[in-house]
Parts: C-alpha cells; sequence; structure tokens
RNA sequence: GGCCCAGUGGCUCAGUUGGUUAGAGCGCCGCCCUGUCACGGCGGAGGUCACGGGUUCGAGUCCCGUCUGGGUCGCCA
C-alpha cells in the first residue's frame, strides 16, 4: 500500500461526489446482479460503503475471493441512481479503479455467519473470537466497556484519585479464594500468587501517605464460573479513602457511578444521592436478600403465628414466610413455573395460595387454611383477586428462599415492578461475626480488615455475635456490585478482633506482616470499596452472560479455548522453577 | 463434587406412537439475470443424528453409561 486510505467506510456522503477516495476494508458481501453488474459491500469498524462493479473483467477479477478478505479500494464517488437511506452512505457509491487485496480469507466457508454469530454455539464463537468480535452487535459491546471505563478512570481523577498499579505478582492469601500461584524459579519450592484483590497494597497505600486511590484492577480467583461470574479473572474499580468514613466512600460513588449508568445504560434513569441504606438484618426480613432488587414493591411477611400449626406437614416447626401480591392472576402453568424456578434457584419449595372473586382462599394450599380463612385474610389484609407466595424452613433457609419467590414473582406480577431504571442501594450493618456453619464456632462473617463499630469498646464488652461491623455492599437491581468497608487501621483493636476468633498476635502477624507492621507505625482511618467493572458493564448493557462484556472471555471450565490455554508446558520450563507433575490417577486428558 | 437442560450437514433448527431414501432456511459450488441492498431464478455438493452399550423385526426417536457445552447449588473473606 503506497497510500492510505482517505475515508473510513461509514464517512462519504454526496457531498464527497466526483472525489477520488481510497477505502479500505473487509469484503462484507458481493451481490452478483449479471456478468457484468455486480454490488461489493466493504465493511470497516466504522460502517459500510458500496462499490459497484459495472465491468465483466472486473467483476472476473473478483472471483476467488472470499468473503471477509481485507480489501483496499481506489475510485471515485458517484450519486447511487437508487438509494438506501437504511444506511448512512446510502446516497452515494464508489466506481472503483483498482482493488488490492491486503489479506485474503482462505476460506470460502466461515464457522458461522459473521452477522448472526450471537446464535452460533458459544464454544465455536469463543474459539473464532476474532470473527466473532466482526460482528458490530458483538463488537458494540466491546467498545462500550471501552467508553465506560473511561468514564469512570476521568470522573475518579476528578474526584482527585489517583490511578496507581498495585503488582501482579505477589504473595498467596490466608483469607478467601482459592490463589493462582506461580512458581518462582529463584526460589526452588516458593510461589507467588496473582492477586484476588489490591486490597493489602491499596490499605498499604493509605499508610503511606496516599490520600485517594483507584485503579481498574485486575483480579484473580481460581473459582467456579456463573452466568455473572467469569472463572479465573475479572476487573474492579478499586478505590480506597484516608481519613475517611463510610459517607465518604458513599458519596463519591453515588456521584461517579449513576452518571455513567444513566448515560449508557438500557434503561435511562439510575438512582439520585443518595442511595437508600438498608441495614443486613432488615434486607433479610424484608426482601429475604442481602442484594434486593428495589424496582420490586413486595416485601416479605413473617406468618409463622398464623400458619405454622396449620397442619400442612412442611410448615410444622418452621418459619412461614409469606409474600402477598395483590391483583395477581396468574395461570396454573405460570405459578407452577415459579415455584419450580424458585426450587431450581434456592432449592427449596415454595407453597401458595390465592383469594378468589368470592373472596374465598383457594388453590395450593388452601385447604389447610380453611379453619382460619378469616383470621389469614385479615391479619394479611387481603382481597379478591390477591396471591400469596409461602415458603418455610429454619428461619434463614425461609428467608433466603422467599427471597428468591419475590424476584419471580415480582417478574412475573404486572404493575409489581418498575423495570425500566437503575435502583442503587447501600446494605449496611452487616454482623462482625457469625456461628460457622460447618465449625459451630465464631467466625468472621466477611473480612478480618473491617471496622468492628463502636470500636475497642464493643469487642470489650458486648457480646460478639451483637457487634457490627463498618462494613457495606452496593446493589443495584439485584446485583451485588461490591463489599467495601472502613478498614480496622488500629493493631490493637485488630489483634482484639480476631482474638475473639481465637487467634492471638502472632496468627494475625503472620497472616498480614506487611500490613499489620505498617499499621504499627501509624496508619489513617480508612475506606474503600471496589465494584465490579465487569458487573457494572452487564448491567449497563442489559447482558446475561458476562461472557457478551469481555473481549476474550474463557468458558466456564476456565480455558480459552481460542488460545489453548491452561496448556502443558516444556519439561525445561517445569525443570526451570522446580516443579515435577503427578497427574491425579482419574485424569482424562494426556 | 451434586442437580437441571442441551448435543441432527459449515450455521440455526424441524423430525409425528419407534417404521423403511433424515428435511427446511441460511451459507457453499455451478449456471442464468444490466441497479442490487435480507437481490432474484434454476441446479448441485454436503450427515458416523456427540460417543459406547442395551431394548426391538426395526432406534435420530425408548433405556443405561460416557463425553462436551450451558445453567444452578456448593464455592466466590
Amino acid at each position: 500500500m503506497t497510500q492510505s486510505r482517505t475515508h473510513n467506510c461509514n464517512e462519504l456522503r454526496l457531498e464527497n461526489v466526483g472525489e477520488k477516495v481510497k477505502l479500505c476494508g473487509f469484503y462484507d458481501n458481493m451481490r452478483r446482479v449479471s456478468k457484468n453488474l455486480g454490488f461489493l459491500i466493504l465493511r470497516d469498524f466504522y460502517g459500510i460503503t458500496q462499490i459497484v462493479i459495472e465491468t465483466e473483467e472486473m467483476m472476473d477479477s473478483l472471483n476467488g475471493i472470499n468473503n471477509e478478505s481485507t480489501l483496499t479500494v481506489s475510485g471515485r464517488v458517484r450519486e447511487r441512481s437508487n438509494k438506501n437511506p437504511k444506511v448512512a452512505t446510502g446516497d452515494i457509491e464508489i466506481v472503483p479503479d483498482s482493488i488490492e487485496i491486503l489479506g485474503k480469507c482462505i476460506y470460502n466457508e466461515l464457522p458461522f455467519e459473521i452477522s448472526h454469530s450471537k446464535e452460533a454455539d458459544e464454544s465455536t464463537r469463543l474459539k473464532y473470537r476474532y470473527l466473532d468480535l466482526r460482528n458490530a452487535e458483538v463488537r458494540d459491546k466491546i467498545v462500550t466497556r471501552s467508553r465506560i471505563v473511561a468514564e469512570l478512570r476521568q470522573s475518579m481523577s476528578a474526584h482527585d484519585f489517583l490511578e496507581i498499579t498495585t503488582p501482579i505478582l505477589t504473595c498467596s492469601s490466608p483469607e478467601g479464594a482459592r490463589d493462582y500461584l506461580v512458581p518462582s524459579r529463584n526460589h526452588p519450592g516458593k510461589f507467588y500468587a496473582l492477586p484476588q484483590a489490591p486490597q493489602q497494597f491499596k490499605q498499604i497505600l493509605m499508610t503511606s501517605g496516599f490520600d485517594r486511590y483507584f485503579q481498574i484492577a485486575p483480579c484473580f480467583r481460581d473459582e467456579d464460573a456463573r452466568a455473572d461470574r467469569s472463572p479465573g479473572e475479572f476487573y474492579q474499580l478499586d478505590m480506597e479513602m484516608a481519613f475517611a468514613d463510610q459517607e465518604d466512600v458513599f458519596s463519591v460513588i453515588e456521584d461517579v457511578l449513576p452518571p455513567v449508568f444513566a448515560k449508557y445504560g438500557i434503561y435511562k434513569t439510575a438512582s439520585k444521592a443518595p442511595f437508600k441504606r438498608i441495614a443486613y438484618r432488615e434486607a433479610m426480613e424484608l426482601y429475604g436478600s442481602d442484594k434486593p432488587d428495589l424496582r420490586i414493591d413486595l416485601t416479605l411477611r413473617d406468618v409463622t403465628d398464623i400458619m405454622a400449626d396449620c397442619g400442612f406437614g412442611p410448615f410444622e416447626g418452621n418459619t412461614v414466610e409469606a409474600i402477598v401480591v395483590t391483583g395477581y392472576s396468574a395461570s396454573r402453568k405460570v405459578i407452577d413455573k415459579i415455584l419450580a424456578d424458585t426450587e431450581v434457584v434456592s432449592g427449596q419449595k415454595s407453597y401458595w395460595f390465592k383469594v378468589d372473586e368470592k373472596g374465598e382462599i383457594a388453590g395450593g394450599i388452601a385447604k389447610f387454611l380453611q379453619e382460619r380463612k378469616d383470621k389469614v385474610i385479615s391479619e394479611l389484609s387481603l382481597k379478591p383477586g390477591d396471591f400469596v407466595g409461602l415458603t418455610a424452613g429454619k428461619k434463614q433457609d425461609a428467608l433466603k428462599s422467599a427471597g428468591v419467590l419475590r424476584k419471580f414473582l415480582g417478574q412475573s406480577a404486572e404493575g409489581h415492578m418498575n423495570k425500566e431504571c437503575y435502583e442503587f442501594c447501600w446494605i449496611v450493618d452487616f454482623p462482625m461475626y457469625e456461628i460457622g456453619e460447618e465449625s459451630g464456632e465464631l467466625e468472621f462473617c466477611h473480612n478480618p480488615f473491617s471496622m468492628p463499630q463502636g470500636g475497642m469498646k464493643a469487642l470489650e464488652e458486648e457480646d460478639p455475635l451483637s457487634i457490627l461491623a463498618y462494613q457495606y455492599d452496593l446493589v443495584c437491581n439485584g446485583v451485588e456490585l461490591s463489599s467495601g468497608a472502613v478498614r480496622n487501621h488500629d493493631p490493637e483493636i485488630m489483634v482484639k478482633a480476631f482474638s475473639l476468633v481465637g487467634l492471638n498476635e502472632e496468627a494475625v502477624k503472620a497472616k498480614f506482616p506487611a500490613m499489620y507492621n505498617a499499621f504499627c507505625y501509624g496508619a489513617p482511618p480508612h475506606a474503600g470499596i471496589a465494584p465490579g467493572v465487569d458487573r457494572m458493564v452487564m448491567l449497563i448493557l442489559g447482558e446475561e452472560s458476562i461472557r457478551e462484556i469481555i473481549p476474550f472471555p474463557m468458558n466456564k471450565m476456565a480455558q480459552d479455548v481460542m488460545m489453548g490455554a491452561p496448556s502443558a508446558v516444556d519439561e525445561s520450563q517445569l525443570s526451570d522453577v522446580h516443579i515435577r507433575i503427578e497427574m491425579p490417577k482419574d485424569n482424562k486428558e494426556e
């Protein structure tokens, strides 16, 4: 190529007619009308432009060039006799004097059609991700992701945060998820670990005197995937503020996120500051979830007193939770589907009855309630046409499954969900400690770095299970975007907090030596949060699968099927890092 | 690791109660067509019905197992 392109494929208009131009792009397709008339569509990142072929020689010269080859076309812009109003460049076409192949596509059949790649099998899409991404519909998600990230950076900078990168090769952390390990060549038998989050580094930055830090931080966790959780790696908008409390963090987030959601989102409105704050216990009791979707106006009601002894087996001796849906007349089929979906997600059965037009209790478990129907109707203020969803079990289980049921009912019932917006909220006042289900002993409920509310005094005097932490979650439309906390920056309080779960000072020092030592030299109170970038982009673009918003996603089994990762390595590489492989007995791979 | 769903030409899917030659659209190849734009017309190639076993006179279809992919629970401080 002696000269670069003069325009892109979305630029030329009527006013360019007569100009000599040079375009580059992909051979999108060719409509052959006759031996000496054809229309070639050239496509680049920006759009498409029609090239008209009017001679038999030029038609022939295009024989054998496969779709998706890259071309450069030199020629003159001409007004079309038949314009196409659906295309930005539809008023003009290019009459070429030369067409040159830049990059040949050697296959005349593709694994899938570019414009319909979203319908293809997902593992095929991932294997040929470079073709999948040629589809504008697929690519635009990545484009928007880039713009969102750019805007987040800009906004954080405008709030006087400094972007500081922290190490990718660091050391294994004793708590949390499984680490990705990297063997050390110079230190036989020792390993680096990829960071699960820059948690300790950002707290040490605060201790180093930096005041406001942020980073679009890559995080690595070796845990199983979900539709909204990529295996292996993901990004967080990680931030931390010195001499700050919970409200300082909230006000930054409330300032930074809603404009980005409203600007790029499929819904054009987002909560304004301040976001609703809901205590953890209240969230569980009202919504059955610590990540409630506030677009749904339904709430839970403990009806144990009214119903537990009604004779229906599953209620016997259990907590019973009810969700009243006013004016809900779903078919049996829909109701059964909702109950089945609830069971799939929560692992627990749910039940129902309704009040028919005569004011009688009917359907579902109605027969168990007939004797006490007046009490049930008056206690729950039921009217004809109302529906009641029910769950039962140990209190936490009943609440949790009711939370799932609430979500399905809200999505199904007319008028109980205002879908077209982003409803943010803060879940605050998480308990500091809980009794571990397996161990039966006192454990940290979330993370041990959080400052207990009431500080040292609370740790010394209160029942550990009643102590709350300055620990908070950011939730939007039922999706947990982030946890955050006011950190425990005081070594004495930290040692005390650990001592309640049976760990002494030595244990704290052993687990988090750098941070603990740093705090011993005077640390500022600090607080932070780290909203997940991938989750935010999913919400903004309304995507159900996290893979749609990641340029090169791994599959569920944490494999990159395009690159072939993970892969075997040479013996010599292994010996460099002092590793010998011992295959598991049931290994199915080579 | 448990549970649920799926797997049929390159792609998307149909395939009846188990019935003899497994279909369609798109794509691909060839021919025709002087203004297409989801171009059109005619013709053609292309299948180990994921794999293995079983039931049966007969299996894409029913049963069991395996594999692959997705979802979910566990897990993700």
